[in-house]
Parts: C-alpha cells; sequence; structure tokens
RNA sequence: GGAGAGGUCGCUUAGCGGUCUAGAGCGGAUGUCUUGAAAACAUCUAAGAAUGAAAGUUCUUCGCGAGUUCGAAUCUCGCCCUCUCCGCCA
C-alpha cells in the first residue's frame, strides 16, 4: 500500500509511476474519496465525543431526558458511522489498486525497454550441435515430463535419479553458503490464507489467476504460494522490530506452484517453465537507509553462485512495465543456454521498499519511533532452472555431463555405478 | 473429525454492563542513593488517527466483525486463532 500522505501531497508522480507500471489508476478520483472520508471520520468523531461526554455525566441511573438524548445520538452517529464505513471500503478499495512506485533509476516502458547491466563468462563454443535439457535429461533418465503429464498434466515434471540428488547438492550448496552471509535456514507452509495474499499485493486484479486455490471443503480456500517469500514475508506481519534485530534475513526452501496462465504455447518444452518447481529464496527485512545495500548484497551473493558454477550470465534490469505490482525495482541475472542460443532468466531480486511493510504492518522501533521496514526478496536457486543451465552448458557430445566441481561434495559418494563427477548417459 | 477450555499493555494475569482515562506482578527505561554494582525508593513503559508551531486535547483499538444497550473488555451471534483430552494419521 501507498502512504496516502505521498498520495495528498504528489498526485502527479503517483499517476505517472501507475501509468509507467501499465496500471490504470484515477488518482483525482481517489483523491474525493480521501477528502469526504476525512470530513465525515471528523463529523463521526465529534459524535462520539458527545455522547462519550454524556455517559460520562450519568454515574447512577440516568434520567429520562439524558436517555432520550442518548437515543438521538445513537441514531445519528449509526447513520454517519455506516456512511464512513461505506466510503473507507471504497477507499481501501482504490488504494490497494495503486502499485509500488518503480525507483527513480528505473528505465521507463514496457518489456523491450530492460536494460542489460552486465555480462559475465563467455557462452561455450560447442563442437557439436548442443542438445537441450530435456534431450540430455531424457538421455540420463533424470527428467521424466511424460510421466509428469500422465499424472498431473502438462507442465508437470518428475526430476529422478540424478537429478533430484542435484537438486538436493544445489540446495545443500545455497544454503551453507547462505548460512554463513546471516541468513536464518527456513522451510516454510506453502498454503496460505487469503488475505495473506492481498496484503502482499500479488494477488490483485489482473495478476489473481497467477496462483492456484486450494479447496478446503467447508473452510475458505487456501492459496498455493508463488514463492518462498509468499510465506516468509508474513511471518512478521503485526510485528515491531528492535532496530538491534535489523537486517533480518531468511533464506527459504519450498516448491512454488504457478498456474502459468496466458502462456499457453510458450516454453513448452522440458521444465523451463512449469507448474510446480522448487526454489531456495532469500528474503530481508532492513532499514529503509540500508536498502541499497541489501539489494547488492543479495544481488553478489546470486551472482556468486553463477560464478561457483562457471556459468555464463548477464544482468538486467526490469523496465517499469515489467514491475511486479510490489516491486519498485528488479534485477534479474539471466543465464545462458545453449539450446535456446539466449540468455534465460533464473533469478530475480527485487525491492518492495515499504510497500508490503505497509500491508502488512511491520515495523521496527527507532528509539521509540515505529517506522516501516523495507523488505527485499531474491532467487538464490531457482532449482529446475538451474539444473537445466547445468545439463545445457556442461554437455559432452555422447550426452555426459560434467558437473561443476563445486557441487562435487555436496553429492553422495558414488556407488551402485553413480558417477558424480559426471553424470553418465543411461545405457540402452 | 468429536468433546472441552481460552484469546486483556513485551510476559503472567485481574476484570463478569457505568467507579476501566483497563488494575497488579514480572521484565524494561530513567532518576535518587552508592567508589561501582545489587537492593531499596521514585517516575515512566501498547498501537493508530485527527487537530496543533509545540505543550496538549480528542477519537479508535481488550483476537476480528456484527448486534443488544442511553452506555460493552464485560451480554448475544458469526468468524479467526491457541491450548487440553479422544479419534485418525506421516
Amino acid at each position: 500500500m501507498i502512504d496516502i500522505n505521498l498520495i495528498r501531497n504528489n498526485p502527479k508522480d503517483i499517476q505517472k509511476a501507475a501509468k509507467n507500471k501499465n496500471i490504470d489508476i484515477n488518482v483525482d478520483h481517489i483523491l474525493g474519496i480521501d477528502k469526504k472520508y476525512k470530513e465525515l471520520s471528523l463529523v463521526v468523531q465529534k459524535l462520539r465525543e458527545e455522547r462519550n461526554v454524556l455517559t460520562d455525566s450519568m454515574k447512577g441511573e440516568p434520567s429520562k431526558e439524558q436517555i432520550e438524548k442518548g437515543k438521538i445520538l445513537k441514531e445519528k452517529l449509526e447513520k454517519e458511522d455506516h456512511a464512513l464505513k461505506a466510503v473507507w471500503e471504497e477507499l481501501k478499495e482504490k488504494l490497494y489498486q495503486i502499485p509500488n512506485l518503480p525507483l527513480k533509476t528505473v528505465p521507463i516502458g514496457d518489456s523491450s525497454k530492460f536494460k542489460i547491466i552486465k555480462k559475465v563468462g563467455m557462452p561455450k563454443k560447442f563442437s557439436f550441435i548442443p542438445k537441450d535439457h530435456l534431450e540430455i535429461g531424457e538421455g540420463l533418465d533424470i527428467i521424466d515430463v511424460k510421466r509428469g503429464a500422465k499424472v498431473s498434466g502438462t507442465r508437470f515434471a518428475y526430476l529422478k535419479n540424478e537429478g533430484a540428488l542435484l537438486e538436493l547438492a544445489l540446495i545443500q550448496f545455497a544454503m551453507d553458503r547462505l548460512i554463513k552471509e546471516g541468513f536464518s535456514p527456513i522451510f516454510p507452509p506453502m498454503l496460505i490464507r487469503h488475505e495473506i495474499t492481498e496484503e502482499l499485493g500479488y494477488w490483485n486484479a489482473e495478476n489473481s489467476n497467477n496462483y492456484y486455490s486450494v479447496n478446503n471443503y467447508e473452510e475458505p480456500p487456501f492459496y498455493l504460494i508463488g514463492t518462498a517469500e509468499h510465506a516468509i514475508v508474513p511471518m512478521h506481519k503485526d510485528e515491531i522490530f528492535e532496530e538491534k534485530d535489523l537486517p533480518k534475513r531468511y533464506v527459504g526452501f519450498s516448491s512454488a506452484f504457478r498456474r502459468e496462465a496466458g502462456t499457453y504455447g510458450k516454453d513448452t518444452r522440458g521444465i523451463l517453465r512449469v507448474h510446480q518447481f522448487d526454489k531456495v529464496e532469500m528474503v530481508s527485512f532492513v532499514k529503509p537507509q540500508n536498502e541499497e545495500k541489501e539489494r547488492k548484497k543479495i544481488l553478489f551473493v546470486a551472482e556468486s553462485f553463477m560464478q561457483d558454477l562457471g556459468l555464463p550470465y548477464q544482468i538486467t534490469q526490469l523496465a517499469s512495465g515489467d514491475l511486479a505490482f510490489p516491486s519498485a525495482e528488479t534485477i534479474d541475472i539471466e543465464t545462458w543456454m545453449p539450446s535456446q542460443n539466449k540468455y534465460r532468466e533464473t533469478h530475480s531480486i527485487s525491492t518492495t521498499t515499504d510497500f508490503q511493510s505497509r500491508r502488512l504492518n511491520i515495523k521496527y522501533n527507532v528509539n521509540g519511533e515505529k517506522k516501516f521496514v523495507h523488505i527485499l526478496n531474491g532467487t538464490a536457486f531457482a532449482i529446475g532452472r538451474t539444473i537445466i543451465s547445468i545439463l545445457e552448458n556442461y554437455q559432452k557430445s555422447d550426452g555426459s555431463v560434467l558437473i561443476p566441481k563445486i557441487l562435487q561434495k555436496y553429492l553422495p559418494a558414488g556407488k551402485a555405478g553413480l558417477h558424480f563427477e559426471k553424470i553418465s548417459p543411461k545405457k540402452v
């Protein structure tokens, strides 16, 4: 949620920012409702004051006149109070439709206006025509989308054998590093309540069909998280941090569930875009003045993972039109995918400034003054896409794959014919 | 899933229609005393909003919402959550 005072004082900026995010709001209209709301609340407050004065004046049995007066007051108050509530609902709905404002540094425009910040590593030249991850994965019997489709439908897959072990290795690798960086490891719940989804700011209007709801019979439905962030950020809802406890950092592991509505026909092959994937995710709660520093830290760690894995990548800054509703800035890491001959998103690092903390009421205490924290999130590993990058970038002509050295210590010692320095193709 | 108990200021709790501007204890902060500390004593110790230069004043919030009433922490209903016992279960 945007600070209402920000809207009152800079209506033009808000209008422009929403436009840059391709979100249609009418700030003047909202200000009109806000004015009505302020006037009405004043009326209601006055009436309540009158009522309080009246009740304070009667200590024992009230007189007939007093009761009469009270009745009249009560009626008036009820009427005005209802009107006030209605206006508030209207205002709240409008306020919830206002997206977070992009930072000044964010390029304005649609998705084509993204900025490439830097490139690291050179795409490898292959002496043979590189296969894509699905061909490699099926050859090694570590990815199975056919059976995924049989059991769950399109865009579902099984990760098997060394593929499964590779996932565990990546999780452990990321966790180890991030724990050293001051992140608390956490396995969050993957079903969340509806009210939480609203407060996070992802389930608004046009985005509402991106996530799954889960039937809970007589109870209100749950939502399946789209990323660990959805369950970790609201952990501290309605809480006040002590200044000394910030920054508060979490590294969470969870599955992520996405309906991928509107992506029919896009990235249908393999496991690049699936309805369920696992992810190691970073979340930080920081003081506003430390936000910049934290963003750099999260990006730095994410980059270091890719460097350690020896994968070529580029860093891009998303344009305003591409930012998620609560994001003020998003930096992506795109990793080289030889089969597509291009970089594809594997990491996304966003700052939501105080947007989520306002909705969720998460503050910190500075010498008695309560201020909203800033919240950042970033991918450590989107496991599926990382596995794709490893398979494709480290493939050999015989269909086997050399696994980056750094992961070796996280893979169990070879037995039963498994060789972890490389994954060998299945003998047919 | 069945039965019961309960959600009040950081923690433990009092409160059972007007005396609640919510009391007490613990914890915390500051001060007095002390070489320093402890103890003791004193004061302070929830959040949000309106107005105001400020001091202050007022309003809201006793899990959330609706209702009864001149008046609700207190009564009624619905919802959310927690705990205990039983059942089921990895």
